[in-house]
DNA sequence: ATTGATTAATCGGAAAAAGCGATTACATAC
DNA sequence: GTATGTAATCGCTTTTTCCGATTAATCAAT
């Protein structure tokens, strides 16, 4: 069992060579100069090489500095994670939250699970942010978000999963429209049809040609939708049919337009609710309880 | 800049959950055992969770402890390599090195290689391990190699390579075979012939295909040989031809074999020889010196 | 039930360390 | 030169760490 830098001293180093000055360190780690100064000795000592150099007036820190600082400051991050861990452990619903959501999904869940997660969760701090799957995965990797729902399947990385349930598609057509009234559309109805999708980045667009077993590829693009509201308005002035994921519906967000809808048949097409966080995450348990906490609203 | 537990804490935490006993883990650290418990609850008291379930006379880690420990064995981890990372720093060309080699380089260069590597690097020990390339790469990946010298191209996962120079392929023929006499052979005289290859896992025998372009598909599967020293045998038998690197030509592989040697013509099919390693490596100065050392052996 | 053995927690005191303020040493700017 | 800004050094105090001895609790054997 070798002797090993402390924690202490490795903060100091961390302090001196994001500053390359020691007075600021010190102040930076709320202690004296004279302090830290025999911190980062003991360190040179210990390790048996020199981080910084202190030629001429100012403090540069040498490539073996630099590379230890920064492996120290990986060090640092995981002994805070240990409380964080800690700190969700003994009360997993409270402190902050930093949930992503996708913009399929927000505007129709949300709403609706919001007042009664607030009365559930008091104590829990929910900060909301709506983006594409894509960039919110990448926020997640980041740790600037601590979970994300999103709508599955997804060519996900090494990531948790907690499957929260499917949420079926239905077609919308004008209610005008020559499709006979039959209680559901086949695949063929639609291919048919001209229909109208959300722009690229969207994960609906894919997963529900996916589920319709639809080809994507000779879609008509002139006419792409920047939201599920906007599609849905497109329909009603009849430029076409769309594809709607049963929670939008449930939302009302064809309320008072002139358009009908109906279920489609066979394979039950949906998508899956899911809520992802990383494998490393402190808050495995915070995020099992939001989940099971969602799953009702679906 | 919360306060956060100390390593010594940690590694306390991680004896006790190893063993499930205060006096064999004080005994492990080298502390008494009054020390070890104490540190014990200082952590507790600092996380303000329990660590330990202390009923009856056995002690069992809680669910958040042996998660704690499970973190605390990689912050450890993490400490000592920055030990590592300093060592190197300071004597990069000591120690113990374990090192990975294919079989199709090891035999050949190797030998060669050796004798000058322990001239000039006196105090490096050099532990060698030879296997085929997937092998050394999980290996390598687990921490129980620190290099693995390969041939490329192959699909590496996120690693570090350090590229050592090139290695021809000569295609070997009986010597009272058909083929012309002429300086080179081209892939067309190659794919008319019974084409000896390694059996499947040597990357030798993908890449050797490659690049002559040669498709593997149809290949003869009846005559895989084990080694290059065994495909040199077969050749001079009669079986067939065969690519063989260099670097095995120059080891002399084919001393006292009644076989032709004949360079391949237009794009000069070879191989590269590699050296890589870990990107989070704490050596890298290590592999960078040592693969300086190698290329003159190619 | 009593005794003995084992084990973790607790306590008092010694040793080590971490920290501070003041001072020194050094380089640079004026 | 002198003033200024900086890091190293020194003496001293406070805090932490550690140990040995003791206590309390549990279990096993009698």
């Amino acid at each position: 069992m070798r002797t090993v830098p402390t924690l202490r001293q490795l903060r100091y180093l961390v302090a001196v060579v994001d500053r390359c000055h020691f007075g600021q360190a010190a102040a930076a780690c709320n202690v004296s100069q004279s302090t830290l100064s025999a911190g980062i000795q003991e360190l040179e000592d210990l390790l048996g090489a020199p981080l910084l150099e202190r030629t001429k007036r100012t403090v540069v820190p040498t490539a073996l500095g630099r590379d230890l600082a920064d492996r120290s400051r990986g060090l640092l991050k995981g002994a805070e994670e240990l409380m964080d861990v800690a700190q969700a452990a003994r009360e997993p619903m409270a402190g902050p939250l930093h949930l992503g959501v996708i913009p399929t999904i927000g505007p129709f869940l949300l709403p609706r699970a919001l007042p009664q997660l607030r009365e559930t969760f008091p104590k829990l701090q929910l900060y909301l942010r709506e983006d594409q799957t894509a960039r919110l995965l990448e926020r997640l990797d980041a740790g600037e978000l601590d979970a994300v729902l999103l709508a599955l399947p997804y060519a996900l990385g090494d990531l948790e999963v907690m499957d929260l349930g499917e949420d079926r598609f239905s077609v919308v057509y004008p209610a005008d429209h020559r499709l006979p009234a039959t209680d559901a559309a086949t695949p063929a109805d639609i291919a048919s049809e001209n229909l109208l999708l959300l722009e690229d980045g969207h994960c609906l667009r894919d997963q529900a040609l996916a589920a319709c077993e639809l080809e994507g590829a000779r879609r008509n693009t002139a006419f792409n939708g920047t939201s599920l509201h906007t599609l849905a308005q497109m329909v009603a002035n009849g430029l076409g049919v769309t594809l709607m994921p049963q929670m939008a519906l449930d939302a009302g967000i064809v309320r008072g337009l002139d358009v009908a809808v109906r279920p489609m048949t066979g394979s039950a097409p949906h998508r899956r609710i899911g809520l992802v966080w990383r494998r490393t995450s402190a808050r495995k348990e915070t995020f099992r309880q939001l989940g099971e906490a969602l799953r009702p609203f679906l």
